[in-house]
DNA sequence: GCGCCTGGTCGAATCGATTCGATCGCCTCT
DNA sequence: AGAGGCGATCGAATCGATTCGACCAGGCGC
């Protein structure tokens, strides 16, 4: 028997009778052979089925984000019935070792997704362009050739801010992510404005500008975890002139700042007032419940997917953008009357 | 020119003449021609430089678990260097769909590893052996024909219930992973005990065991969350005759029933004393630090890689087992004298 | 009874890179 | 000057599956 009706054997498709259907399968069963290679079928098909996706700096770091986990499992189950994998690509950490990782130039994938869309001139970029690779960009700055997709992050951190004016704040804090891949931590001078680099950070912080508040100070955080919340909010509130609101650009941020609140003997609301942006469950802050902008993560995970998608039909870079809601909570209140 | 020389030209390897190799490179970059297509390099090694890593129920359930994160962060820092990329491999979580992610079934894979090995007739390893994919099983039963890498789990939380006695405690409880697949959460009763088909919570059980200790209590829990800690916390040490000490399986659980303790306006470890098992950091706690078994996690990341290359080496299925270590803490503490 | 149609099977080309052996100049040694 | 040697290049086979067109035999209609 001919290879050709083995293939129709084992996928199906085609025109074959039960009878040799059946006796490829028994042929195949002895001499153990389990069924086609994905290698060979992969050549022919021109697709790996494979979606690369640059997870964060480091892996470590990334997956102690539920941001970046939850949006990762709405990808994945949005990928899994179009029967595609993720492969974990690690991003560029180390500073000494190679700007991409090898496996960027070298794996086979047919999409790539870049999770935490840096810079516009991150090496990334330039190697996926290079190699052809169609690219998702989430939550970075829209290019001509390449998918994106975002969430208002200005029209919700604006929100979050007049949500701040209108309890009477006027000493008004933020608490940022990075600013660039170097990755600071402390007050921002306002002539270092210039090296903001990472657009998700920008996007937030002229959100608060939006609403026409001029920030009475900007800490800079490595990365969105809880310590480095804690540290900010040490900081900010031991300040001579305090504010009386802090605007941060995450919750795992926001929720550093309210613990370093509660250490330093303050009352949340009554003394200060915190935000968030996410959207996150946080039950470590329990009885208190953060006032927030609420990002749609897993729908977020599943818009990345459906740019997948449209690469793999053919079709060119989609842009999508998804809509937040400010939730607010119980951690902002009215400003005290007494300073 | 041919295609042969072309190869040369690209791969570095073989004799070939600098000029001629600049002809190549420059005609490539002419008919932009981005490289080597890896599926094609594939085919022909025979390899796709892909392990698949089944990470757990659900993607969400598992990321949410720090020990996963760690160990998968030292597994992909292992195979990195060995231009291996990781594919994520969703475990079944609906038991209403396939008993096998698709994925499982027709990815190409050099090797699989599962990192919550569970039970031994665990449909997954029926697929992976019938497509004689070689498979690493993290903390499972061994099997002659899977690799396995795990730690001393029965040693470990046996040191840990002797430290218990050491302390004068009678009445301990033992707060354990689910016992099989359908993940029940409450007080497992003696003549349940034969449906305990997880191998990571039979031996940790097991352990105390060892010491000599029949629990006066056991309380399965779905999955290794602080929120599952906290239930069965509550639970336990509302008992009539509550218990002195409490052993749990997992730092996560172990976490929630202090906070479970403290709500109930408990002491720890004067009124309670808790101990876990994994080694974490637990900033929540603070200024608490949990006595707990510490195992190597980033180690045993490495321990899986290697496990990997063993098989890519042509080598049979490989055993490793690593050490664990006993740290006490300050949620330990004498036995109340008065109950 | 003959021709046509159709369901089933087979050959061969193709996807793209690698690699072994062969060939072809050219240089050097005698 | 002729022969041997070596470095560079090329042909062709191979990895494994898919798929299009060809082919063949049996059934049905006229």
């Amino acid at each position: 028997m001919s290879v050709s009706t083995a293939s129709l054997a084992f996928s199906g498709a085609g025109p074959i009778a039960a009878a040799t259907r059946q006796r490829v399968l028994d042929a195949a069963a002895a001499l153990d052979y389990s069924g086609p290679n994905p290698l060979g079928r992969q050549l022919r098909r021109g697709r790996s089925g494979i979606v690369g996706v640059v997870v964060g700096d480091s892996l470590r770091r990334s997956f102690r984000d539920p941001v970046s986990i939850q949006v990762l499992d709405g990808l994945v189950s949005t990928l899994g019935p179009l029967d595609l994998g993720v492969l974990l690509i690690p991003g560029s950490s180390d500073p000494a070792g190679p700007a991409v990782d090898p496996l960027l130039e070298t794996a086979a994938m047919d999409v790539a997704v870049i999770m935490w869309g840096g810079t516009t001139d991150d090496p990334m970029l330039g190697a996926l362009r290079r190699r052809g690779t169609p690219t998702v960009l989430v939550e970075g700055q829209p290019l001509p050739d390449v998918a994106s997709v975002g969430i208002d992050d200005r029209g919700g951190m604006r929100e979050a801010t007049e949500h701040l004016l209108s309890l009477g704040h006027t000493r008004i804090a933020s608490v940022t992510l990075p600013f660039d891949r170097s990755r600071g931590e402390g007050l921002v001078a306002l002539d270092q404005m210039d090296h903001l680099n990472w657009e998700i950070t920008r996007r937030r912080l002229t959100g608060v500008t939006d609403a026409g508040v001029t920030p009475v100070a900007i800490w800079e955080t490595p990365a969105s975890l809880v310590e480095h919340g804690r540290t900010a909010g040490i900081a900010l509130l031991s300040m001579p002139e305090r504010p009386t609101a802090i605007a941060c650009q995450s919750d795992l941020l926001a929720s550093g700042v309210v613990l370093a609140a509660r250490e330093l003997g303050l009352r949340v609301p009554e003394d200060v007032s915190v935000s968030g942006f996410d959207g996150l469950d946080l039950p470590w802050l329990a009885p208190d419940v953060l006032t927030t902008v609420v990002q749609p993560l897993a729908e977020k995970g599943a818009a990345i997917g459906h740019a997948v998608e449209d690469f793999l039909a053919g079709e060119g870079p989609s842009r999508r953008e998804l809509p937040v809601s400010l939730r607010i909570g119980t951690t902002t209140g009215p400003a005290p009357t007494v300073s």
